[in-house]
RNA sequence: GGGGGUGUAGCUCAGUUGGUUAGAGCGCUAGCCUGUCACGCUAGAAGUCGCGAGUUCGAGUCUCGUCACUCCCGCCA
């Protein structure tokens, strides 16, 4: 039989402790962390959220409570009453908080066994994910993944606090709701009043905050599960948090302005860190010009430097006939780096063909010119210009890719944030921010014959690009901006399309005609028609801003309780199937699968 | 949909060229131990080598298939 708890009262937590409390009687409730037998003494260490303490039972002082801890097991909760006494004089323990101090225990109260955890509660033991997540009850009573969960409670309160400040409120929005083209794939319920209908699962509340814009709320935010049924990675959820704003009668810079304010709140509030404001800015096409990607890590320099002009005329065909193609040839210095061997660089090869690069060309500089592959095809008046445009120095390891622009971009930028891992150029407690502003408004889309939206399509073009619609579409700019930090994108918004003729020629732009616009959005185009204000907003991702705050690898790491790469839940194993009679009632009926 | 990695005791891992009864550390159990703190000492229990076929006199080891976890590409307005 289990202890009752009867009238006992807690009065702090174990890690709560100090020299403070000395001589005072406390009542301390936890788990056991570990028990040290001594045949005689015996010593508990008891654990709660917020830390350790050692107990200390002494058969000659408490028999009793001596006995009963002779019974206790890893991870037993335990309740223990006792005196806070210093620790007798060389036996301080300076690696714990609370190592100054023990507690006399006087009454010990088993309230819970415990069988044997399937591994150890600490934070030495390295386990295999799948075995984490099946026990994950067990796994967030460890160290990490506590401080991880208390974090983020710190953050989502500073980030309210700070939006309410602004003058921001928190209005819900339905998780039950419309299924709309574009985008991600929806997570679909069926409707068992309406058989044969379906809600989605919001993307993103995007369309209700808009609406709540329109509505004169002014200012909204919301912490919200958003949910998108695409693959998953080591830095995305099928189901993810946002911290959802949208703000009325704003340009994009007085969004920027208010949202850096919040990251410069939540940095320091989180982690101690001033984030020194503004932050940086730079336009789409110079972050793909300098760093080949949309969110370029800017905690080293390593910038890809065009060099297509250089090698038009050379007798290198693979350079020339690039060039000639309208292609994109461009460049890397990794200085110091000629030391890489040639396995190594032939693993940089491997690297950049999983971006559909060909090939990648190199050159080592050495005393006497470049010792590369490819130096012989150029003259020494091409070799100059190259040296001169890369700023070429004794011991620099040259890296070349020529592809159409869009792949030697993609693949040498990825290129570039791979060595700034591989060379230890990235340091972990640094946080470099940059917006990323001006993307093109619309992508041509090869497969399906037509113009996506870039951002989505609710997003304003800038002001002076609305005649390029009916003329270069391609060409138009949009008001959204992207906040990426460390070569992660944490965040992005957009100024909103608040005029009901641009939003219909956008959808009509998209090949979304009259019709079924008004089938999927006609509840938006009214709500524009009745007095929208110039708005726009932003959503961060509130479990990537996590994972740099923690240092965390894996988004699962921030989420209490995540899904494995599969979409499945190890720990209550969803998705199930289910019965006969649910399928009936939702009037769905399950189709053989085909092998 | 595609490419890579991993899978051996409760946990973390080793296991040679295919060859005797599959090992170690931690954990667990029992005993001893009055100042430890990832306590110590002694002894013990503990295995569907992910699963299924195949090759072989013989498979943890080789082949094929399959499952799970993971990283990446595609996908993610």
């Amino acid at each position: 039989m289990n202890d009752k708890l009867g009238n006992w009262k807690r009065t702090q937590l174990c890690g709560e402790l100090t020299a403070e409390q000395v001589g005072q009687e406390v009542c301390l409730m936890g788990w056991v962390q570990r028990r040290r037998d001594h045949g005689g003494l015996i010593f508990i260490d008891l654990r709660d959220r917020e830390g350790i303490v050692q107990l200390a039972l002494d058969p000659d002082r408490d028999p009793q409570a001596h006995t009963k801890a002779e019974q206790v097991r890893n991870e037993y909760v335990l309740a223990a009453r006792g005196k806070v006494s210093p620790r007798p004089e060389g036996t301080v323990n300076p690696k714990m908080k609370t190592g100054a101090v023990e507690i006399e225990v006087s009454e010990l109260l088993i309230l819970n066994p415990s069988e044997t955890p399937p591994f150890m509660l600490d934070e030495f033991s390295e386990v295999a994910e799948n075995i984490r997540l099946k026990y994950r009850y067990l796994d967030l009573r460890r160290p990490t993944l506590q401080k991880n969960m208390l974090l983020r409670h710190l953050v989502a309160k500073t980030v309210r606090n700070y939006l309410d400040e602004q003058g921001f409120i928190e209005i819900e929005t339905p998780v039950l709701t419309k299924s709309t083209p574009e985008g991600a794939r929806d997570y679909l319920v069926p409707s068992r009043v309406n058989s044969g209908n379906f809600y989605a699962l919001p993307q993103s509340p995007q369309l209700f905050k808009q609406l709540l814009m329109v509505a004169g709320f002014d200012r909204y935010f919301q912490i919200v599960k958003c949910f998108r049924d695409e693959d998953l990675r080591a830095d995305r959820q099928p189901e993810f948090t946002q911290i959802d704003c949208e703000l009325s009668f704003v340009s994009r810079d007085d969004v920027m302005a208010v949202m850096e304010g919040m990251i410069a709140a939540v940095f320091k509030a989180a982690i101690d860190v001033e984030v020194s404001l503004p932050l940086a800015r730079l336009s789409y096409a110079e972050a793909l010009d300098r760093f080949g990607v949309d969110n370029p890590d800017l905690r080293f320099g390593l910038e890809l430097v065009a060099i297509t002009d250089l090698v038009a005329g050379s007798q290198f065909k693979v350079f020339a006939d690039v060039a000639a193609a309208d292609g994109l040839v461009t460049a890397l210095n990794a200085k110091g780096c000629a030391t890489l061997s040639r396995k190594e660089l032939d693993d940089l090869t491997e690297f950049v063909k999983i971006y559909g690069a060909k090939g990648l060309a190199w050159a080592k500089v050495k005393e006497d010119g470049w010792q590369s592959p490819i130096a012989k095809f150029f003259t020494a008046e091409e070799l100059a210009a190259l040296n001169d445009r890369l700023d070429t120095e004794v011991g620099d390891l040259l890296l070349f890719m020529a592809d159409t622009p869009a792949v030697a971009s993609e693949a040498l930028g990825r290129l570039r944030g791979h060595l700034g891992q591989k060379l230890g150029l990235a340091k972990k407690d640094e946080y470099m921010f940059v917006w990323i502003t001006d993307f093109p408004l619309l992508e041509w889309d090869g497969d399906e014959q037509r113009h996506v939206a870039v951002h989505h399509p609710f997003t304003s073009p800038r002001e002076e690009d609305i005649p390029l619609l009916d003329t270069e579409p391609g060409k138009a700019r949009a008001q959204a901006y992207d906040l990426v930090l460390n070569g992660s994108e944490v965040g992005g918004g957009s100024i909103r399309i608040h005029d009901q003729a641009v939003q219909s020629r956008m959808f009509e732009l998209l090949g979304i005609d009259a019709e079924e616009a008004r089938e999927k959005f006609g509840f938006l185009l009214d709500a524009l028609s009745f007095g929208a204000p110039p708005h726009g907003g932003i959503a961060f991702g509130l479990d990537r801003l996590m994972m740099i705050l923690t240092g965390s690898d894996s988004i699962r790491d921030v989420i209490a309780f995540p899904k494995t790469q599969k979409a499945t839940c190890l720990l209550s194993e969803a998705p199930n199937e289910v019965g006969e009679k649910q399928l009936q009632e939702l009037s769905i009926r399950l189709r053989k699968a085909t092998k």
